[in-house]
DNA sequence: TAACGATGTGTACACTTGTTCACTTATGTG
DNA sequence: CACATAAGTGAACAAGTGTACACATCGTTA
C-alpha cells in the first residue's frame, strides 16, 4: 500500500548506508548513530534494517569498502592528470581537495572512523591507507623519482605523506563546505607540507 | 544513608569526568556516551550530573580543559630532560610515547575529539596542537636550531611535526597497551618520520 | 503456473534515555 | 550558632531504543 512502484534490488541497502552518510554530513558522529534514527532517516521501516546489516557496526564496515572505491576513483583521476613531474604535489593536492569536497560525508566518516567505536572499521581504515600508501611508492618509482631511496624509506615517505593528508582532511571538514579562502588556505599549506617532506626524502641516506 | 563519610568539594565533579574517561578506556566513544551511563560508571544519581555540567559536550569542553594541563606536564618534562640536540628527537619521542600510556584514555579522548561531534571540543582540541607547535617553536629558536627558516616556516615545520605526532598516538592507541615489541616499531616510526621532516627543513629554503 | 527465498511492513514489548520536581543533607561564612 | 547556598537523592514521565514475530509482497526459477 505504502509503496506503489516496483523495487530495485538493493534498493533499500543504499538508502541506508546513505542515510547514515547524510547523518555524518550533518554532523553526527558515526558511533552515536542509532538503527530506529537511520532508518527514519532512509523512510524504511526499523525492521527492514535487519535484512541487509547485522548491525550499526556491520553497516560501517560496508561503508568502508564503499570508501575504498571513492579513493580508488581519486587515484585514477590523479594518475590521469598529473603528467609533469615539477607540478605533481600541487596537482595531486588539488585533485584530492576537490574529491573530498564532493564526497564530504565519505571523507567524513573516514575521520572519524580512525579513532572511531569499531575496532573492525578502524582497521578496515587503515587498511586502505596503506593501500593507498603503496600505490603511491609504486607510482613514484615508475615516474623514476626518489630512485636513491631504498624501498622501506620510499614506503616510509608515503605513509608519512599519506597521513599528513589525511591530517589535512580533518582541517578541510572542520571549515565550512564553500568557504573558498580557507579552502586556499588548507590547500597551500597542505601543498608545503608535502613539497617539505619530499625536500626531506630527497636528501635522505639511505643507511 | 548510601553515603556515610563526609564529601570533597567538587569530588562528583570528578568521578563523572573520571567516569567519562573510563568508558572511553574500554574502547566507547565519547559522542555515544549518555549521561545516565556516565553517572552509572561514577556511581552517582543521574540528577547530580546537572548540578556540574550543562550536558555532555560541557563536560567534555571541561576534559579539554585538563587535557591541556596533561600536555603542559609533558612539554615541561621533555624539556627538563631533552640536554643534548643529536638525541632532541629520539628522546622527546619517547616521552611522548610513555605520557601517551600513562594517560591512556585521555589520548584517547583527544584522538577522538578531533573529528568528534562537538564543533567546540573540536576546536578546543586544535587550539591546544597550535599552542603545543609554537611552543615547540620557541624551544627551537631558544636552542638556535633552525635558523635559516623564516617565523613562518618554522612555524609550518612545527606545525606538520605536532600533527604527525599526533597521528602516530592513533597508531599507539589501536594497539595493546602491553605489546611492547609493537609499540617499540611505533616509537621508531614515529622518530624516524621526525627525522626526515626536520631534514626537509634543514634544506629548506625560506623563499 | 506454483512455489520459494529475499525483501519490506506493522505491531508489540521490555528497556533505556534525558529531564523535571520536591526533598534532604552537607559546607562554609556572618 | 544559624542560615544561605551548594551538592546529593529518589520518584516520576514522556519519548526513544533495539529487537522479535507474524505476515505481505515481489522476482525468479522450476
Amino acid at each position: 500500500m505504502a509503496d506503489r512502484t516496483k523495487r530495485r534490488p538493493g534498493e533499500t541497502r543504499e538508502k541506508l548506508m546513505n542515510a547514515a552518510l547524510t547523518l555524518v554530513g550533518k554532523g553526527r558522529h558515526f558511533a552515536s548513530l542509532g538503527i530506529r534514527e537511520v532508518t527514519r532517516q532512509a523512510g524504511v521501516v526499523p525492521t527492514s534494517f535487519y535484512r541487509h546489516f547485522r548491525s550499526m557496526d556491520d553497516l560501517g564496515l560496508q561503508l568502508v569498502d564503499e570508501l575504498g572505491l571513492v579513493l580508488r576513483r581519486m587515484m585514477r583521476e590523479a594518475r590521469a592528470n598529473v603528467l609533469q613531474a615539477d607540478k605533481l604535489i600541487e596537482e595531486s593536492v588539488g585533485i584530492f581537495v576537490a574529491h573530498a569536497q564532493a564526497n564530504r560525508s565519505f571523507f567524513l566518516f573516514m575521520a572519524q572512523g580512525l579513532a572511531g567505536e569499531s575496532r573492525a572499521v578502524q582497521e578496515g581504515i587503515r587498511s586502505e591507507m596503506r593501500f593507498f600508501a603503496s600505490e603511491l611508492a609504486n607510482d613514484l618509482r615508475r615516474l623514476r623519482l626518489m630512485e636513491h631511496l631504498s624501498d622501506a624509506d620510499l614506503e616510509l615517505t608515503c605513509d608519512l605523506v599519506v597521513r599528513t593528508v589525511a591530517f589535512s582532511l580533518t582541517d578541510l571538514l572542520s571549515i565550512s563546505e564553500d568557504d573558498d579562502y580557507q579552502i586556499g588556505q588548507v590547500r597551500k599549506r597542505t601543498t608545503r607540507f608535502l613539497q617539505m617532506i619530499f625536500v626531506g626524502a630527497g636528501h635522505w641516506q639511505s643507511d
